[in-house]
RNA sequence: GGUUCCGUAGCUCAGUUGGUUAGAGCACUACCUUGACAUGGUAGGGGUCGCAGGUUCGAGUCCUGCCGGAACCA
């Protein structure tokens, strides 16, 4: 057989599957089967956390396709508005280009001619690890006919009201500008508080306000108290002038307010904090902001004009001791925001934006709560319900030039605004052809959250009808059946399609959703550049395979547990591909080439027992998958081919060779069993042991298997209990083989050469009483025996004098239970059964034990 | 503060609706260069299931409290 270098075949052998069309939807099937992928950042490279999503729908893709699905596994990537304009803009600053001075048209050009020649890398490495999604079908976010889809959403939800525009109070990042609200990350900070003096106008005194945030002071416009408070009841009506600027607010009331927090007054800025904002509209204050969309503070700020927020804290703080306002600071730890993008601290900050009303999901949040998505593990349902119902409104609106353009239109003759699908020429109003389009873009989740459907054709005009979608898509694959993908990004994307898929289609977007957990080092840290602990998982392929890679990230993946990944459990995976392909060259060694597992009937023993072994596995396999239990499923696999079909099928077939031509049509079998998780290694084996190339014979292919009729095969369990029996004896005397031996059982004549060979045992008698003069082993469901003569016997005393006080444990324990009326009148008839039968085989296991330690003792 | 998850062998973890003597892989010990494979083989040792109560005939599994760790939301 030739060798197997997993580099070189994987390269040609994915070309082969690709070019072949291998990954494309085939229409002539009847069952559908659809799973998006997560569009990757088209800035993006891969790293562990998408090699893991990847392989997991993969696995699913690969099985469904065998299975008989027309499958579509949908690839693309997104636009990514912040990151890919960083990318870009970042590379200018380099040619010492700021984008201001391309202007907008040229800048976005840039940004094009970026993303056709290096954007997109992530799909390269996506083929590395043997990913299998319908290529041809690949799509861009921002890809002509999904830039309709989106603007028809848009205008459709404008139209509809739910999309509106307004000054609101929304999270700022002084270097990105709007954010949405879980775009925000909060850390915990050591900051202070900082109490303040604001002395009553009317000389009468002062109050008392303790903040984290002194900067804000310039926006207050009142100080608030709660009603029933006696210390401030009589100051309420009055004002205060603000240090330093001298501007006068009023102090009021209001019963929000925490009278045991801080000194029980709390200084009012709407325009900068979000419960200040919701008082300020309660009672109708002004709303001052104090900083600009930079962070820079203005005049409001007085002699601090022109210093970043930031950086002006201490020096107003000091400003306000020399002149004696401050009376008190004290060390405080609290949430900070800050911008998931580029770690800045958010502001609150009054601004206008689009927002998408929560009001749109009223439907989806229905369908959710009657179960027509089931997550998987179940408990984000949950964490999916709680988010939904405390749903706000969507601020959609980005302060960036690439992305979709908010399609609304202003008319600057009539003042007219409208949103529309196509380019406009004139005001639909007026007629004036005078009029400019909103400069604002949308949140990139708001075309990923179109994915579903308009990756379908949904809205997309003409455009790549015929290739990149085809008519009925939308009824053959929507609803979507699952979607795999971060807990992480549950609440950006998943809801999201939520709401979308229901509100136009009507439906939930997929039926099932698997939410994987993150993958970690070996000592549970995250992965980060600083920790230096990142698995590069290319690198990984390029050592050990994708297979190992694949296999590994699979036996890991347990539902609801962060993975804790190393390279020894990629070895460990490696070693498997190891074993198989010797596997493969002992069946080669005796045989070029081997039937289809249809086309043969397996006669042999061994044969058929190792078929009904290969039926268990299939049933489970198949069961884990179905309930996406891939760690469960690997698992299978990994035992049954190595633990059984090499450690005692291969074993047993060097005793009767005429069973190898059924194991390699069992083996053949089982490699597609195995191919979903390791698609290399097992096309590799099939071709070999087939005679035939991938060309015109690929694995992928091959009909996913299901068990197949097999007749009870001969008791070969007892006997592989016979062989560890002797074994055992031989471990434990240390004799390298033994002359006779004898088994309490009757088992089948042709038993004896199998134990013979693999027992190294040299005559072997079946008997149906303990021969005299013996030592025993005792095991599960029989006994193997040598005479005494034979070995040296303290090692075998000191093993049964352990089984026997095992036994008296176990014997006491279901004694226990027998002896409780409780248990024998209110335990199921079955129950009660099966531990009088266990009670009387223990009595029986424990005597024989207490027998042979007389007779070898005496 | 609210919600959720986790704690089982030295390590990483299974244990699906409560029902044998709680399993696997790695690591460990002893032996084995036997014609597929030392990236291997054979056999073995190792756990009072975080702690304390409770429900039940029966609890790793259900309930309550506590201890320890993590995540999400506010």
């Amino acid at each position: 057989m030739e060798n197997y270098n997993p580099q070189e075949f994987e390269e040609k052998s994915y070309q082969i599957w690709e070019k072949n069309g291998y990954f494309e939807v085939d229409y002539n099937r009847e069952k559908n089967f659809c799973i998006m992928m997560p569009p990757p950042n088209v800035t993006g490279r891969l790293h562990i956390g998408h090699a893991l999503t990847f392989t997991l729908q993969d696995i699913i893709v690969r099985y469904k396709r065998m299975d008989g699905y027309a499958t579509l596994w949908q690839p693309g990537t997104d636009h990514a508005g912040i990151a890919t304009q960083n990318v870009v803009e970042k590379r200018l600053l380099a040619e010492g280009i700021h984008k201001e001075e391309l202007g907008r048209e040229e800048f976005l050009k840039r940004v094009w001619e970026w993303k056709e020649k290096t954007g997109g890398e992530i799909t390269h490495q996506l083929r590395k690890l043997g990913a299998s999604p319908a290529w041809s079908r690949e799509r861009f976010t921002m890809d002509p006919g999904l830039q309709r889809a989106v603007r028809v959403a848009f205008k459709k939800l404008y139209d509809e009201g739910y999309i509106v525009r307004g000054k609101y109070l929304v999270n700022w990042c002084p270097k990105d500008g709007a954010l949405s609200d879980i775009e925000v990350e909060y850390q915990e900070k050591e900051g202070e508080l900082v109490y303040i003096r604001y002395p009553l106008t009317d000389g009468s005194g002062e109050i008392v306000v303790a903040t984290t945030r002194p900067e804000t002071y310039f926006g207050d416009t009142a100080v608030m108290v709660h009603p029933e408070d006696p210390r401030y009841k009589d100051l309420i009506g009055k004002k205060v002038r603000l240090p330093l600027i001298n501007r006068e607010i009023p102090i009021i009331a209001d019963a929000h307010v925490d009278m045991e927090f801080g000194t029980g007054a709390v200084k009012v800025t709407p325009a900068h904090d979000p419960n200040d904002y919701e008082v300020g509209l309660r009672h109708n204050l002004p709303m001052i902001s104090v900083f600009n969309e930079k962070g820079i503070l203005n005049h409001y700020a007085g002699e601090f004009e022109g210093l970043d927020r930031l950086e002006a804290r201490p020096k107003i703080v000091a400003r306000l001791e020399e002149e004696g306002f401050v009376v008190k600071r004290e060390p405080y730890t609290h949430q900070v925001g800050h911008c998931y993008r580029c770690g800045s601290v958010i502001e609150p900050y009054l601004s206008t934006q689009w927002f998408l009303k929560k009001e749109v999901a009223k439907e989806a949040i229905e369908k959710a709560n009657r179960g027509e998505v089931k997550f998987h593990p179940p408990q984000w349902k949950n964490n999916f319900d709680a988010w939904m119902r405390e749903l706000r409104d969507w601020c959609i609106s980005r302060q960036l030039w690439w992305g979709h353009r908010i399609p609304v239109y202003y008319c600057d003759q009539c003042g007219h605004q409208w949103a529309s699908v196509e380019e406009p020429t004139a005001c639909p109003k007026c007629g004036s052809q005078k009029f400019h389009q909103d400069p604002d873009v949308l949140d990139t989740w708001f075309s990923s959250a179109l994915w579903p459907f308009s990756t379908l054709g949904w809205e997309n005009g003409e455009w790549g009808k015929g290739t990149k979608w085809q008519e009925g898509d939308l009824e053959r694959f929507y609803p979507n059946n699952l979607l795999i993908t971060g807990f992480d990004i549950l609440f950006f994307w998943v809801a999201r399609m939520m709401m979308m898929g229901v509100h136009f289609l009507k439906e939930v977007p997929f039926r099932d959703v698997y939410l994987h957990a993150l993958v970690r080092d070996a000592d549970g840290r995250k992965m980060s550049k600083s920790l230096g602990n990142v698995i590069d998982p290319l690198k990984m392929v390029e050592n050990y395979s994708a297979d190992a890679l694949r296999f590994t990230l699979a036996v890991l993946a347990v539902q609801g547990r962060d993975i804790r990944l190393s390279t020894e459990k990629i070895i460990e995976s490696r070693n498997f591909v190891n074993k198989l392909y010797n596997a493969g060259r002992y069946l080669k060694l005796h045989q070029e080439t081997f039937p289809e597992l249809e086309e043969i009937e397996i006669k042999t023993p061994v044969g058929k027992w190792l078929l009904s072994k290969f039926n268990d596995a299939t049933r489970k396999v198949r069961e884990e998958l179905d309930s996406y239990r891939f760690n469960d499923g690997a698992m299978t696999l990994y035992r049954y081919l190595w633990g059984e079909f090499c450690d005692w099928g291969i074993e047993l077939s060097k005793v009767t060779p005429e069973a190898i031509p059924e194991l390699g049509a069992i083996f053949k079998e089982s490699l597609k069993l195995l191919h979903p998780f390791m698609p290399f290694i097992t096309e590799f084996l099939y071709q070999e042991l087939s005679g035939t190339s991938i060309e015109e014979n690929s694995i992928m292919l091959k009909q996913y298997p299901a068990p197949r009729p097999v007749e009870t095969p001969e008791n070969f369990d007892l006997i592989i209990e016979a062989i560890v029996g002797f074994r055992r004896i031989r471990a434990l005397t240390g004799e390298k083989r033994l002359k006779k031996g004898y088994v309490l059982a009757q088992l089948p004549e042709m038993a004896k050469e199998y134990i013979r060979r693999l027992a190294k045992v040299e005559e072997v008698e079946f008997v149906d009483k303990p021969i005299p003069n013996a030592i025993r082993d005792i095991g599960e469901n029989l006994e193997t025996m040598v005479s005494k003569d034979e070995v040296d016997i303290t090692p075998i005393l000191n093993r049964l004098k352990k089984q026997k006080e095992k036994r008296e444990r176990e014997i006491a324990i279901l004694q226990k239970k027998l002896e409780n009326r409780n248990f024998v009148e209110k335990a199921p008839q079955k129950v009660v059964e099966k531990v009088k039968a266990d009670y009387q085989k223990a009595k029986e296991k424990l005597q024989k034990i207490t027998d042979e330690l007389q007779k070898l003792e005496g």
